[in-house]
DNA sequence: TATTTCTCTTAATATACATTAAGTTTTCGT
DNA sequence: ACGAAAACTTAATGTATATTAAGAGAAATA
């Protein structure tokens, strides 16, 4: 069971006891799922975190007129969740599924929970990560107001050098907020000129 | 020195002891400012955590033509930071000023790592409003990408009620991301009809 | 390998919102 | 209380991006 790249990812913050490793282990559960395969669906209630172990995920969530909008991709060792459904119970408003055959570890929020005031160096851990995040969002959300959809784009090929490679276009279009019908033409005519 | 409002807010999720209770106020910092006076401006490091206690706060970026984009409003009881910039120590790309005459509390980033290693209930508070902050900007991405200007603006009033009477219309516009113009017009010809 | 199902492209048309500008009303600082 | 500054309104014009549609190319599944 590949629990290594969740353990390298919280001893870079934290150095956990062996008796505190192997608690955590033990209510780690391990899953694979094949592309396009849903793990959350809107309405559900997202009582699990989930950490992408190999392939990649994605959360999103869809309009009045059926189009999604992807709000994170999540490649081996990221974490993803609906974190409002999560932390306060309600149905998630976002799906999360896979973009290829991937596998994952999750921990119920039960576990999580008790896992936070038993280690508290895990909920140190979890205090920073929840801080990245945090300083992520606000970033984009003046990003997406603040600069233009080719800015938008640009800066993603920075961020997300991996992934540009990877995923199909139509979702990076999706992801920057644009029809991929737009972001083709955008790409194309850059080009030329 | 009114440090209530904080504790109390502290208090919802945890309970500190008195020599805890005690610790952490000799750390906090009490600032008086007036209307339109900056707390941090772009370029500056954020290395404090904010929380107000009387007035309201506003973080907000400009874009290369000069225009503000609200991120987020501070009124009493909320906390107030670049995060990015308060975690990883780079220049901040958001400014904070007062939209009121404003009372605020400050812990300087080194007092609050200490904190937080040194009373792991302070930790796990930060842990929590961490959260809820995340499912909050995320699903703010969610509603940006998906909702019209006139819904975001409903929404705006749904959850920020007591915001949307004391605010001037234009703060308003520029946190759900239109012109005041175009705010105004939408208000207008909604009544009309 | 064939066939279906996505994905990408191109182009015409449509629209939500921005920009500019000018006038009016409200608020603020002295 | 007064003058200056800020906030709001209206309207004409402009633009970035959406929508629709249809064909070509690529990739997944049988």
């Amino acid at each position: 069971m590949d629990q290594n790249l969740l353990l390298a990812g919280i001893a870079k913050y934290v150095n956990l006891d062996p008796e505190e490793q192997d608690y955590l282990i033990s209510v780690l559960h391990y899953k694979k799922i094949k592309r396009k395969q849903l793990i959350l669906e809107e309405g559900d209630i997202n009582n699990k975190v989930t950490f992408v172990t190999s392939g990649c995920l994605r959360s999103y969530a869809v309009d009045k007129n059926g189009t999604e909008h992807v709000l994170q991709f999540a490649p081996a060792g990221w974490w993803i969740t609906d974190m409002r459904s999560f932390t306060t119970g309600q149905p998630a408003r976002l799906n999360i599924d896979a973009i290829e055959d991937s596998e994952y570890i999750y921990i119920p929020k039960a576990d999580f929970e008790e896992l936070n005031t038993r280690i508290p160096k895990f909920e140190h851990y979890n205090r920073i990560i929840g801080q990245n995040a945090l300083a992520t969002y606000q970033h984009r959300q003046i990003d997406n107001v603040t600069l233009s959809a080719m800015e938008r784009y640009a800066n993603f090929c920075q961020l997300y050098p991996s992934l540009i490679k990877t995923l199909p276009q139509k979702l990076v279009a999706s992801y920057i907020g644009v029809t991929p019908e737009f972001l083709s033409k955008m790409l194309n005519t850059i080009i030329v000129k």
